[in-house]
DNA sequence: CGGCCGTTTGAGCCACATCAACCGGGGTGG
DNA sequence: CCACCCCGGTTGATGTGGCTCAAACGGCCG
């Protein structure tokens, strides 16, 4: 993990500045130590591009446009005019904002685990960018994959009220998130209401997800299981991108097997036969849905259970 | 479904000589008349016992204990001393008279289904007696069951917020519901944070028994998987009952399969084995624990999902 | 160049599905 | 009151989807 910085009380350009220093120093490295600099330099043009964003959105309530920033410097993988949080969580520009600046934004490798099953968790988590997992390790050793997130998700909306975690929270790829302590965000939920509502929202989002899952682990052969998988990621992937496009898929065969509740070598299997019928085409880069409409016939998909009705999103406050 | 009468402006008292009519009337009956009517005395009761409590207990708070009700005659299985909801949903006494006043008590025949799949729901279901499910039916007709509901337990929590129910909801066995309508249900929320939160709650405890479920799908074989489902059903059953007691089973092996992603027959052959074992005795009516310590263990149940930390309940309002 | 990781391929096996028939009890209808 | 039937449970025979074990291959990194 990297090593911490005071960067807190730098301005934007200062950490831009710091950002492009570290950039110009990996191109003389190689190795890890290279992938080291490079990715404290994207933390650092995190943190930049959050104060700036925050400096050009006052705490009073109107949708202020952000000023256009460079995406591919972005590490978010949102478009930024939606808040580093993006539209996921249905937050207005205000709770948002509120969040945020109590928000640390943290980095972590490939693998990393940012809680581990059974520990009370301490803080809230919210994925800006790369992908992650929640797992349960069983006692001959089968790991089961529990929760697939992507960029704008919560990790841990539930575990905030039960108290403990019952899942092992790690990354897929090398991921920025935001972190908000459980103290903090009790007083922001007594505050806010509509944050409140939102996670529960976003708890309520991420069960159907389970349950949609739940049923194919029950009921769906090993095809029509993993073209689900497949439905699911790429909608919730894409939902802030281009159609059509190849999508960066951030999970090995293994790790969909983990998810599916099948061996790695059946995956492959299925995978192959899968592109075989010109359905998809899939490898460790990317994933390309050839026949949107015969994936989701063949996996019956209906991408409903993946949405919210926005009358529902602020009913009450 | 049955009749509904005028009762909503009797006494208590006339409500029981109501119910009492009924029962009298019923054992000069036989068959399906017999248990109609039995079944519509048991309803008036419950809405007696609903107006004496709401009677015995102030609006304003102060936790006024429940005039002693012969518990044989309450349909609701849970102890009368925590209102008709029971603890299970984590209500102060407060709230729970502020649910229960705008609530519409109703009864379902076995089988009977509260809402469809892809309708809106219209209302807030909580069980006060009986046994509901939540399931989905593929196109080729195979069936998961999705959640399995007991006595305290809010039947979609999150299809609030969500706006449409992605399964189909119905009994297992006769059940009285208590049903708010989401119109009702919304101004309460906005009046009333802690109701919001015992929701949220919900939603997030019964996620977390579906992860639990998922996981066993996954990765566990039939016989643990099992196993782990009537530790489950046996805890959440017996919280509000003596230890060791035989359980009335409210589910057929046949829908134990479809909790459990097998086929019937191959449930029964690992109920028998399981009772081979001696660890349970499990037929129609009744389950029996025999070796609680060994069944957790070989099942990996470790209760703790189950429950909120006390201290989390109400953070923050 | 060697080692590791992710993918691929093949052979054999087992847990669980499917199909089919029978049993026992309670409710129904004649 | 009896005959029937339907439902839930039980049993046996047979088939198969997906697992396990084992080995090889290609690309990337050190």
């Amino acid at each position: 993990m990297l090593s911490r910085l005071s960067i807190h009380n730098r301005s934007p350009e200062e950490l831009q500045a710091l950002a492009q220093e570290r950039r110009k120093l990996s191109t003389s490295k190689a190795g890890r130590l290279k992938t080291l600099l490079l990715s404290e330099a994207k933390l650092l043009e995190f943190h930049a591009d959050l104060r700036i964003w925050m400096d050009s959105t006052t705490p009073i309530r109107h949708s202020a446009p952000l000023k256009q920033i460079d995406k591919a410097a972005v590490p978010c993988d949102r478009p930024p005019a939606a808040g580093p949080l993006g539209p996921g969580m249905a937050l207005s520009v205000d709770d948002e904002h509120a969040l945020v600046s109590v928000a640390q934004p943290k980095y972590f490798e490939r693998g990393d685990i940012l809680l581990a099953e059974g520990e009370r968790p301490d803080n809230f988590y919210m994925l800006c960018s790369g992908a992650v997992r929640a797992s349960r390790t069983l006692e001959d050793g089968r790991l089961q994959i529990v929760s697939v997130f992507f960029p704008g998700d919560g990790l841990n909306p539930g575990d905030i009220l039960l108290g403990r975690s019952r899942t092992t929270i790690s990354t897929f790829t090398p991921s920025v998130v935001l972190s908000i302590s459980v103290s903090q965000l009790r007083s922001l939920l007594a505050q806010r209401p509509s944050i409140s509502r939102a996670l529960w929202r976003e708890t309520a989002l991420q069960a159907s997800i389970q349950q949609e899952r739940l049923i194919g682990l029950g009921r769906k052969a090993a095809e029509p299981r993993l073209a689900h998988a497949l439905c699911e990621f790429a909608y919730r992937l894409q939902r802030y991108a281009r159609d059509g496009d190849a999508i960066e898929f951030p999970l090995t065969q293994a790790e969909l097997a983990d998810v599916l509740g099948l061996s790695p070598v059946h995956v492959n299997r299925v995978v192959q036969h899968l592109r075989g019928t010109g359905l998809i085409d899939l490898n460790r880069e990317r994933l390309i849905i050839r026949n949107k409409q015969m994936l989701y016939k063949f996996a019956e998909f209906d991408p409903e259970y993946l949405e919210t009705e926005p009358e529902f999103q602020f009913v009450g406050t």
